[in-house]
Formats: structure tokens, sequence, C-alpha cells
DNA sequence: GACTTTCTTTAGCGATCACTCAATAATATA
DNA sequence: TATATTATTGAGTGATCGCTAAAGAAAGTC
């Protein structure tokens, strides 16, 4: 008996994620959220609740793509060859909608206004440096890199440095690339 | 005959630096700045014309002292000393409105939205990327750093890390002195 | 004290903000 | 086809946005 929405969510979550990763989220109007995704307020609203409702989809959506993926590239490649072709792959992918890290940017801009989606966020940058950790945990074991190294000091380090180089190659005028070849580098100086 | 204005206009910019440092551009109200400078509407304006005006000084202010301290640091200690002591003074200075930089922030905040306060921003990024360079110059001829470094490429990176220890900085549960003393161990390992 | 000049105050401007709600349209089942 | 249920629409909410302008207050010169 009931009628079925006119859009595919997925599709409109996806398009939300773009606009706020690109424009932040006081950047951000309804008005460019309804252009977006073609939807008219009344729908924006029955859809989605609020803003803030959308705006935190779309961060989980960004955050579960991220670790998506980085776990397969470390399927196809193996643990550390996937964090040496990280940084790269970010810096050259032309279809993402900014060069700098989406929860880095939702951190910076909402942190100091106690908005609970910057907690949000850092949550995510925990859950991916724990990833890091394990990748470099089974590069560790795959006798990729030396044995006197501490994972989680490894993935504390390569994602620091990560959010620098995304806030680097967010400029007009920064080699990006070479930044990249940088952070790869450093890696082939942790092989035992 | 004119009649003087109540306020100290440094000690304002200061402060603006301050709210808009921690808050970022649309975080920031005229409402809040009238508040925190205890200016009403009218004066504000005599005074600084518009939001993004104040803004403007604010944000050469920010560069002009981090350019400031940082030559005092070098004057003091030495180049390669300086640069090892600057991360770890960013994390641990209470006094600071924020950890991030101001700078990338405000990039990040106003880079889509095509706002010159972003080029400006930049444009102060890449002034401070030279006076690393300067210094990793003066260390190399003094000896500090081996003769087999590039010193543009070592400001190129080196300013990158730092932008991440920053960003990292503003998280909770992350251990920011430990990343800034990584930091510092790089710039041993440039030793001669 | 009169006058000039500048600073300060305050009410309020139009625009935009996120959002609500009642009416309407469309599509399912019966 | 009748009905129930949900999607969609669009006018309009109060609040806040950055900002203007006119009147009032203070401090200098004559």
């Amino acid at each position: 008996m009931p009628r079925k929405p006119a859009y595919d969510r997925d599709l409109l979550i996806d398009r939300a994620r773009d606009i706020f990763w690109r424009k932040g989220w006081a950047g951000t109007s309804l008005k460019d959220l309804e252009r977006a995704l073609d939807l008219r307020t009344g729908s924006f609203y029955a859809a989605f609740g609020s803003k803030d409702a959308l705006y935190e989809l779309a961060l989980d959506r960004y955050a579960e793509d991220g670790v998506a993926r980085l776990r397969a590239l470390a399927d196809k490649h193996g643990a550390l060859e996937a964090l040496r072709r990280h940084p790269r792959w970010i810096v050259e992918n032309c279809a993402a909608a900014a060069r700098a890290c989406m929860l880095s940017k939702t951190l910076l801009e909402l942190h100091a206004q106690n908005n609970p989606l910057s907690d949000h966020a850092s949550a995510h940058l925990t859950r991916m440096e724990a990833l890091f950790a394990e990748l470099f945990r089974l590069a560790q074991c795959a006798g990729e890199i030396g044995p006197d190294h501490d994972p989680a000091q490894l993935a504390r380090r390569y994602q620091s440095d990560l959010l620098g180089l995304r806030v680097s190659a967010e400029r007009p005028n920064v080699n990006a690339s070479a930044l990249a070849d940088d952070l790869a580098a450093d890696l082939d100086r942790l092989r035992p």
C-alpha cells in the first residue's frame, strides 16, 4: 500500500557526502543540498530528518568507504604495499570531492562548537588509525618491516603525516605527489 | 579636535584572532565578536569595515607572530634546534586558542567557496615554508645537517608533517607530545 | 562656552538560515 | 474502482545573518 520514494537513498547520501566534504558543514546550506539532491524541502526532511542527521550519514559513508578501500588495497597488494600506495592514491584521485580528509575537516570546523559530529569524526579517525596499526602489524608478521618497530606508534605517525599531506594537497602550487612519494619512501626505511 | 577611540586596536585584533582561530570564519558571528571585543555594532564597522576585513587583519597578525616566534627561536638556539623545538612548543602552548594551525583551518574552510581569504592563508603558508627552507639551509651551512639534502624539499615535508601534527593535536585521546617528539627525531637523522 | 569632528549607540534593514506543516499527488492493497 | 498510506510540494515560520544609518555623546580647537 505504501508509495515508494522517487529517489535512490544511497545515491543521495553519496551526493551529500561530496558536497559536505567539499564545502563543510556551515558552508553547505539546505538550498545547496536540495539543489544537489533534487529534493524539495519537505521531501528532504521526510527522508533525513535534519541537516545534522544527513551529515552524520554522509560522514559514516565516507569513513566506511575509506576503510573498505584500504582493506581492498591490502588484500590485493599486501599490507605494506597498501600503505605505500595509499598516499599517492589520495593525491591522484580526481573523482574525490576534495583532497583534504573529510574527517579532519569536520573535526577542525566543529570542535570548538562542541558539536557531537566532531567527536563522531574523531572516533572514525581512531578507527582508521587502528586499521593502519593492523596493517603495520601484518606487515611485521610478514617480515616486510623490522621487528623493532611498534605498529601502534607507526600508525599514529602515519595517520598524522597523511592528514598533513591531505591539507597540503588542498593548496595550490604544492607538489603533493612528491610529498606522497616522501611518505611512501618512509615506509621503505622500515624494512628489516 | 578628534576624539580618540576607547579601545586598543591591536588588542582587539589579537582577541579577534583568537576567536576566529578557534571557531573559524562561519562559526564566528558578529555577535560573538562584539561580545569578545566589547564593541557595539556601529563601532565595530567604523573600526574594521567588515567581518572579512577583520579576519584578514587577524590572519596577518597570526602569520606575523608565527614567523617572529620561529625567528626568535632560531636566533636563540640556532636553526636546527629551532626546528626541533618548534613542534613541541606548538603542542604544549596552552595559551593558544587552538592546536590546529589557523592558516590551514582558513584554507580548508574557505577554499571551496573561492573566498580570497583562502588564497591569503595559502600565501602565508608559502611564506612560512620559505622560512623553514631558510632555516634548513642555515643548518646545512652550519654543518648541522648533511650536504646531501635539499632544504626546499625538507621544508615542504616538515611543514606538511607539522600541519598533520596540529590536526592530530586537536583530537582528544591523541598523544600529541609523542608525535611532536617523532618530528623532532626526524631532524636528528639529517645530521651528517 | 560655541563649534567641529569623531566615536558610540541603537533601532532596524533585507537576506538567508534551518525547518514546519497543511495540502496535494501518487501508488500500493482490497 | 475505492481506500489507505506515503511521497511530494511550496508557502511560510521565527531566528539569525552581516551590515547600515541616523541620532546622541565625548573630546578636541577657537
